[in-house]
DNA sequence: GACCGCCTAGGTACAACTACCTAGGGGAAG
DNA sequence: CTTCCCCTAGGTAGTTGTACCTAGGCGGTC
């Protein structure tokens, strides 16, 4: 297997050298400390693998794994990040990596994860798939209050809002003219709607959404 | 009155130049585009005034004033920035800047701004000490919240958590062991302390404090 | 021992919210 | 014209929270 690395910071490049040829069937073919000078190794070297730090000055690796893709290479790309943001994730997946390590990962793991993709098969490190489960659910979560809330009628939100800002039922009727008895009819659904079972929860909503004044 | 300039665009420095010849009492005696420039320039033409970017590559404007006050320079230093950030702004006061002028400031303002330094006094936009007093009254806000927070006793303050989660005085005593109506009592008292009028208020409160969990 | 702060908890009266149901008027859509 | 949605609002009964006051037990401090 013959793997090229690429890191800004020749320390790190020292040390995954180190790590990667404890493993006998690994070759360093060797090392890139700018995007530009990452593309043209590869192209020279023809890697199977490139283990890629995406925060690199000028081309990062996101921009280097995208231009790689764009001209056909087919190497195995690991990426090598110090960040499990789930947007710099996808947007690494989307651009075709193969892999997402995080820098703090034993020699193990890095070894394992380079045989990995080598084999054909995606790694992450454990962490960044609990990011990207957390994100999705959250996602899921927004769409679902989102979809809540459209089912609220122009009044009720307006209740909605009076009642997250601590009002009671009376000082909201004396704010729209209308009967206390109406106001709570109109609390009454759009609790129910949004599911709230406490004005505790509703406030967080309403905060959570960025809906108020 | 001589005035020098220090902005890394040379298109701004064109503008500024325009701008303030058109005053007849100024003579603008040079123009910078770095930090280092700007610490050479000054040294050689000792300007009356010096109107100075934030944002320059390598030694930025706070740098700058830094230095020339540190080795004893008594020019007049008018800083130009595009952000109103209070933390920028105080920190370019404390380094001994006399002006703080937003970049959106029109040519009578900045005029002005270079006028009044040169008379000795401060010059600030008007969004500046705005953000500045705003900026003010939120340090002032947190501390007396703080101080409020620190009135509480230890269960006040897990029954306020709770409170603030959406549990009702029942729920709170059953998870506690002890009786509703002692939570009650925290409840009033802790709702008092924190002079809060509404759950909702509470929960805001405890949100913004990160108190959570 | 006296004092104080905290946790505990009960009494009373009232205010506010909740749950569930009914119901008329008005406007928009079919 | 009928249907449907929304705003309106009342009834009733039950739960929950608020306001103020009292009070015992406990642990630490002067």
């Amino acid at each position: 297997m013959r793997v090229l690395i690429a890191d800004d910071h020749a320390v790190v490049r020292q040390g995954i050298r180190a790590v990667l040829e404890t493993a006998q069937d690994v070759e360093v073919v060797g090392e890139a400390g700018t995007g530009e000078e990452t593309l043209q190794l590869v192209a020279e070297r023809d890697p199977d693998v490139l283990v890629l730090d995406v925060n690199m000055p000028g081309t990062d690796g996101l921009e280097v794994t995208r231009s790689l893709r764009e001209e056909g290479r087919d190497c195995r790309i690991l990426i090598l990040s110090m960040h499990d943001n789930p947007e710099y994730v996808l947007q690494a997946l989307r651009l075709g990596a193969d892999g997402y390590v995080l820098k703090d990962a034993g020699p193990a793991e890095l070894r394992e994860a380079v045989q990995t993709v080598w084999d054909g098969r995606e790694y992450m490190s454990e962490r960044v798939t609990h990011q990207l489960s957390v994100a999705l659910r959250q996602e899921l979560e927004r769409e679902k209050r989102k979809g809540r809330l459209d089912a609220l009628t122009p009044r009720e939100r307006e209740v909605m809002l009076e009642v997250a800002a601590g009002k009671t039922s009376r000082e909201i009727a004396e704010d729209f003219g209308i009967s206390p008895r109406t106001v709570e009819t109109h609390r009454e659904r759009l609790m129910a709607k949004l599911r709230m079972g406490s004005v505790a929860d509703l406030t967080r909503f309403v905060v959570e959404m960025g809906l108020e004044t």
